[in-house]
DNA sequence: AATACGGGGGT
DNA sequence: ACCCCAGTATT
């Protein structure tokens, strides 16, 4: 008999990809690169350069945050061809403020690579996408499937929680990684586009990381997660490590004729290649300013800024001078929209009271 | 297997 | 405050 329930609670029920689809045909949501699954049916493809562009964006990124950018970038750059043909430094422009700028890097790399070396059209097969720069496991699943319709495994943060509750696994899920990709690729159905961005839509929307809204859920009936009567104890977080705190200065340098002086970041680390305002080493402990230029320099408070793994706390400090330092130029400061300035540095430059 | 890598929106 | 987002590259 004890054998006989715990065969049953250990029975994962197979994902219903029929009720998955049928949820989607009536609730699919309407996003600017997707098409919706009444005209896939009709037999309309989806754009795989807007594919491509909104799956980079979308990376560890909100459809919130995404929209401007996506909108912004398909108006400058219509088609891969427009987007290869620019200057990186462009795109670093247009990228400013979405975070994580290796993205961007690697995105024009890739828009390069398709022209270069696929005649300007994306690879059809999820295994060809993936040799492309800045493209993973799950990019490429995602591109081929939604392109394609190739029946692979979409698998994104959504759908490892989604996934999570159905099985109520008790480990965190980046260790059952492979129990979840198989739970989905088995059920893949000829859909496979329009399922895969199903399950992330229930998972934005349904099965969302502090609401499990099941009374509407296409998987009620098979959900383990469901069935233990609290859902949201799933996935089970994993350790998270403590944020430290660092310290630094930045130096506001404003020129007389109503210019800031500028530079732009080294290749590689953290905001590689985008510009900044000049400043100290970010250390653990506060230390005075060591000031790149003798001057009356003004204090103007400080700002703080949360990174993925450490919180800074920035001094400000203001001098107006026309003596550049080595490296950098002098950029307008009513046109500081035209530089590649991450959130930090327009955080810097609206202390010191410039309409960063 | 761990870590580096942004920023903002939701709760 | 804390969580977490249509993850990838590097070590």
């Amino acid at each position: 008999m004890a054998q006989t329930v715990r065969a049953q609670q250990t029975q994962t029920p197979a994902i219903d990809a029929a009720a998955v689809l049928a949820w989607y045909d009536r609730h699919a949501r309407d996003l600017p690169w997707r098409v919706s699954p009444t005209d896939r049916a009709r037999g309309q493809a989806p754009n795989p350069y807007f594919v491509w562009l909104s799956e980079i964006m979308l990376q560890q990124t909100t459809i919130a945050a995404v929209r401007k950018y996506f909108a912004a970038f398909t108006a400058l750059w219509p088609t891969v061809h427009d987007l290869a043909a620019a200057p990186l430094d462009d795109v670093l422009v247009q990228w400013a403020g979405l975070g994580y700028y290796a993205r961007a890097r690697n995105l024009h790399a890739c828009a390069v690579a398709v022209v270069e070396h696929h005649g300007g059209v994306f690879p059809k097969s999820a295994a060809q996408l993936r040799e492309l720069p800045g493209i993973g496991d799950y990019t490429s699943a995602a591109i081929a499937a939604i392109c394609q319709d190739e029946p692979v495994a979409v698998v994104d943060g959504n759908v490892d929680r989604v996934v999570a509750r159905y099985l109520a696994l008790e480990k965190p899920v980046r260790e059952e990684k492979p129990l979840v990709r198989a739970t989905v690729q088995a059920v893949v159905p000829q859909r496979a586009g329009d399922f895969a961005q199903a399950m992330m839509d229930i998972g934005a929307t349904i099965c969302a990381p502090r609401r499990a809204n099941c009374l509407v859920c296409p998987l009620e009936a098979g959900c383990l997660g469901r069935r233990t009567g609290n859902p949201l104890a799933f996935p089970v977080p994993p350790v998270k490590a403590p944020r430290p705190n660092r310290y630094g200065h930045a130096f506001v340098i404003r020129h007389p004729q109503g210019k800031v002086f500028v530079r732009q970041r080294g290749p590689k680390g953290l905001l590689a290649k985008m510009t900044e305002v000049p400043g100290s080493d970010w250390t653990d402990a506060s230390e005075p300013a060591a000031f790149p230029i003798a001057g009356d320099w003004e204090p103007a408070g400080a700002i703080e800024h949360t990174f993925t793994h450490f919180h800074l706390t920035l001094s400000v400090w203001v001098l107006n001078a026309d003596a550049p330092l080595d490296e950098g130029w002098w950029s307008d400061e009513t046109r500081l929209s035209d530089e590649a300035l991450p959130s930090l540095f327009r955080k810097v430059l609206s202390r010191a009271g410039l309409q960063a």
